[in-house]
DNA sequence: ATTGATGCAAAGCTTTTGCATGTTG
DNA sequence: CAACATGCAAAAGCTTTGCATCAAT
């Protein structure tokens, strides 16, 4: 993996903010990749015992707003983040969320765009943004599915 | 208004789940009516000081469990909730959430579903739900709209 | 009468803030 | 050395829970 060599992108994209590199954000950052496809606050904070919580949270803050990570939103509300810039520097992009295995992909797809549109101009709404976010199964959890038992509470 | 006949409704619909019918009930019923379109828990709070809290809190959620109101996320991922049975008893559907007046209107579409359908067949996952929410500003906001000031913040 | 519903206060979580101290440029 | 970043502890929200009391069936 060239974990590395993203660090350190990710790093100097901060410094042509404004933000000055260091040794903490070089671990928070580390951590973000080697977690993978998406983290939570908490997964970074038990993976980084050393670092004070307030530094995590300030720190996934500055990497929303430089729109390095994106806030995804699961079904339940929780919310975990994600690296943005791996499949799209500059593009719009929805999720498609395994609530298995909780590994997200993206896609994008022009013809939605469009059809959100139309649909929108039907209303005389006008769109700033959108969010759109699929939950199931991805590929390797569908097929790995047990038999089906359903469970009812309450 | 016919609130009371829907707040009856409404009572009703628990009651045959299970639920006792009590006047607390009642008065949580008869302010998501008059708080009209969406709500959040908070104004229900501000709007029925002499409930209890956690008497709303655990209203919204049999509320929420019956299906009897939705919960939507608004961009900042604050959730505010929504009588879910006006315009859809069963259909499943979408938000356009006005920025500015936090008025929320539903729509849904055949072409939308099939359009997720083919993106996540192409890539092999299997949908169990979805949720898209449009963020923008209803027609009535869109008229009112001031010019336009951009204010930088940091 | 029995069981569910409520209110209060306390506890739990997650996130933010103030401030003294440490680090970077 | 000036400005920014960090860590700690405290505070701030928001939501849940335990428990005694009250109300509905």
């Amino acid at each position: 993996m060239n974990n590395n060599v993203n660090s350190l992108y990710v790093l100097s994209a901060m410094n042509r903010s404004g933000y000055r590199t260091t040794t903490t954000r070089r671990k928070i950052i580390d951590a973000i990749f080697s977690l993978g496809n998406s983290f939570t606050v908490d997964d970074l904070i038990q993976n980084l015992p050393d670092l004070g919580r307030a530094t995590i949270f300030r720190n996934v803050k500055v990497l929303k707003d430089l729109q390095i990570i994106c806030q995804v939103f699961l079904d339940n509300g929780q919310s975990v983040y994600q690296l943005d810039f791996e499949l799209n520097l500059e593009s719009h992009h929805h999720h498609l969320i395994c609530s298995k295995c909780k590994c997200i992909q993206e896609f994008n797809s022009k013809e939605l765009e469009s059809l959100l549109q139309s649909v929108s101009e039907a209303m005389s709404f006008e769109i700033n943004t959108h969010r759109l976010e699929l939950y199931g199964h991805c590929s390797s959890c569908k097929a790995s599915e047990p038999v089906e038992v359903s469970v009812s509470d309450r």
